[in-house]
DNA sequence: TTGTATGCGTTATCAC
DNA sequence: GTGATAACGCATACAA
């Protein structure tokens, strides 16, 4: 309500002398210093941020632009992006593009008019026209969680390569043959790489990993709130027989569906079919963790990325084009056994008559093995891999 | 980077007369609206916000101030706040108070110099002296989740009682008589609501509520990232013989760390220990629903909040100091069992010799009962009362 | 140590 | 229908 000059009147000083006092700039005598703060104090000054920001040209305010900020993978990256640059004097704006490239635009432009001073951004594609808009402005941006086609920018991910390679090693390791593989848009590097990944276990062990065997679709809810890992599961059930004795969801969404389609359709996990996963949970979140993953390191990856960011806004270090790439932690769980032939056999004439008897459904709560993947596959560093 | 000046000497006119293409308003001919349009795509102009809110005072931008984004309770919340203003053309900002007074603060003043339109707010306590602070600076704020003790501001919640009451309703009707409560803290009336509840139906039943059974805590992780309800359950499990036979968790996050420390001691769930809760996960990320909750219907919380801020910033209605009470949904699952005498004795003589046998532990999952609970309890509409 | 003039980029107001 | 001028609230550059 009031504003810098009501302070100036009431402590019978200048403006600039009280704009001197807020900032601690410059120097003022103690005297005249204590009288604008009883001023400021009296009138319940409050600064103008909006003509402070137009004046010094930084918003001191940034923005996270991911797919959504509901999934536990991208609430983790937050946390380490907001504790970061709350720390430095920072806010954080949080944008969700639900992977849509026009949103994301919209997003930008809008982010482009508050002149945030840097955006942190999972692009919706690899393509890569979405943080060119950000550079033609001089905006600074770090590329989260995807690699993008340009040189110019410099990116934080895991190593979806390497994490999909492991997971699917493991389930080759387990005696699996036929493992089928729920991912996301091909439009998305995680989406391929993680097949990639999954592809090179399953030759180095002399088997294939045929596209009709690759189920693609969406990683997030979208605005249909449905879960399409429940529909690619269902589409795999679908398929030619034999059935896969396991199946590979390229993260936690994608897992979650096609688990409750695999139980609506009467199968049990991991007695009727494996499942292995990226992305965890918070661990206090479940009670009885169930579901072999490949962690992601999330939250380093918020804090990577911002530091990384703040670099660049502070012009303490251009863009280099590097990608910083994290290792994966390997989770083994109950999720993922050895295949049943049996059960998978009787399951196929069974299929209209509902879940088949048997083994045990749910091993008591067992202590979980957990194995630490360490470096990534082509790590040089101690706790990560500079690409 | 360019300005609305540069696009005027481009277009051979003034500033104003590109302003008022670019927003529409007054007249202007087609010809020089279509030289100001080509000058504006050919610079790559875009408006810079920041001038735009000094002049005319709005920013179109709400805060959303809550405990922990990252809680799905808050999570759904926001989402039913941002379809209503992203619908609406304005921005919203998250911040997370940790439910720190302090950090509190902070934040309002932060939003107050960034002359926000107005914020909704989950007061980290009931006096409100926050909410005091933005109407001083004539910021329309509605309250969330919390009763407050002022006249002059409006609020959205649910029916923490009336929640309260059917759960721990429920428990006495399956037999238990020895129940247990953790809450959150005593300073937030959602705490303190639902163990009113809690308290008015052992009262109809002729029972207890001592307060030696109340476990006060924390509903968030806050910092430590660690669940206070497995360090009540824990306080709960270390008091007086005989144990409760059912425990009543205030909130979502209480009601996993309670979880957790139930099957670290060897209890069985609902075998050994009933589990009651207040909210409920998104369906889709949990393979097997386990918990009896009351779900709040949190996206309408946030919408009907939204909904109410906007009409106190187009100056459509005033606020009046009234609260919006919703009704919650109770939800029927496996937690909750009659009380077993046997185990219950069991389990005292055996309780340093680990896990007690006997009854199955996880019942094959079957349908679950869902029970509406209606309108409040108090309730004069269809669906929500205004008390 | 303090004050004055000026401009950040936009829009309201008035004049033409 | 279009343009000149002032002002939003603050901070930079320079002067005293």
């Amino acid at each position: 309500m009031s504003t810098i000059s009501d302070v100036a009147k009431r402590a019978g000083v200048s403006a600039m002398t009280v704009s001197r006092v807020l900032n601690g700039t410059g120097h003022t005598s103690a005297h005249t210093r204590a009288r604008v703060e009883a001023a400021i104090e009296e009138l319940g000054y409050v600064p103008n941020a909006l003509a402070r920001q137009l004046r010094s040209k930084r918003t001191k305010t940034i923005a996270l632009v991911v797919a959504d900020i509901s999934n536990p993978y991208f609430t983790t990256i937050a946390r380490g992006v907001e504790d970061f640059f709350v720390a430095h004097g920072y806010s954080v704006m949080y944008c969700n593009t639900d992977e849509d490239e026009a949103e994301e635009e919209q997003y930008l432009l809008m982010l482009i008019e508050r002149q945030v001073d840097g955006v942190l951004l999972v692009p919706a594609r690899s393509s890569g026209e979405s943080f060119r808009l950000l550079q033609s402005h001089r905006t600074p941006v770090v590329v989260i969680d995807r690699r993008v086609t340009s040189r110019n920018v410099d990116s934080v991910r895991c190593d979806s390569e390497a994490g999909a390679h492991s997971l699917v090693e493991h389930l080759v390791g387990l005696g699996h043959r036929r493992i089928a593989m729920l991912t996301g848009s091909p439009s998305i590097s995680t989406s391929m790489d993680r097949v990639l990944g999954a592809r090179r276990a399953l030759e180095e062990a002399g088997l294939e990993l045929p596209e009709s065997m690759i189920h693609y679709g969406s990683f997030n809810y979208g605005k249909s709130n449905q879960a399409d890992g429940h529909r690619m599961a269902m589409d795999m059930l679908a398929g030619p027989e034999p059935r896969p004795t396991a199946v590979f969801c390229a993260n936690n969404f994608i897992a979650f569906g096609a688990i409750k389609a695999l139980r609506e359709s009467g199968l049990r996990v991991p007695d009727d079919m494996s499942v292995v996963a990226f992305d965890d949970l918070p661990e206090e979140w479940v009670s009885e963790p169930f579901l072999t993953v490949a962690r992601q390191p999330a939250y380093e990856i918020g804090h990577r990325a911002a530091s990384l960011l703040m670099d660049h806004i502070t012009g303490s270090q251009a863009p280099t084009g590097q990608s910083v790439i994290l290792p994966f932690e390997l989770v083994l769980r109950r999720s993922s056994a050895a295949p049943n032939p049996d059960v998978a056999a009787a399951v196929v004439t069974a299929r209209a008559a509902g879940p088949v008897g048997g083994r045990a459904t749910l091993p008591s709560p067992a202590p979980v093995a957990i194995a630490n993947a360490g470096p990534a596959h082509r790590g040089s560093g101690p706790d990560e891999a500079i690409a």
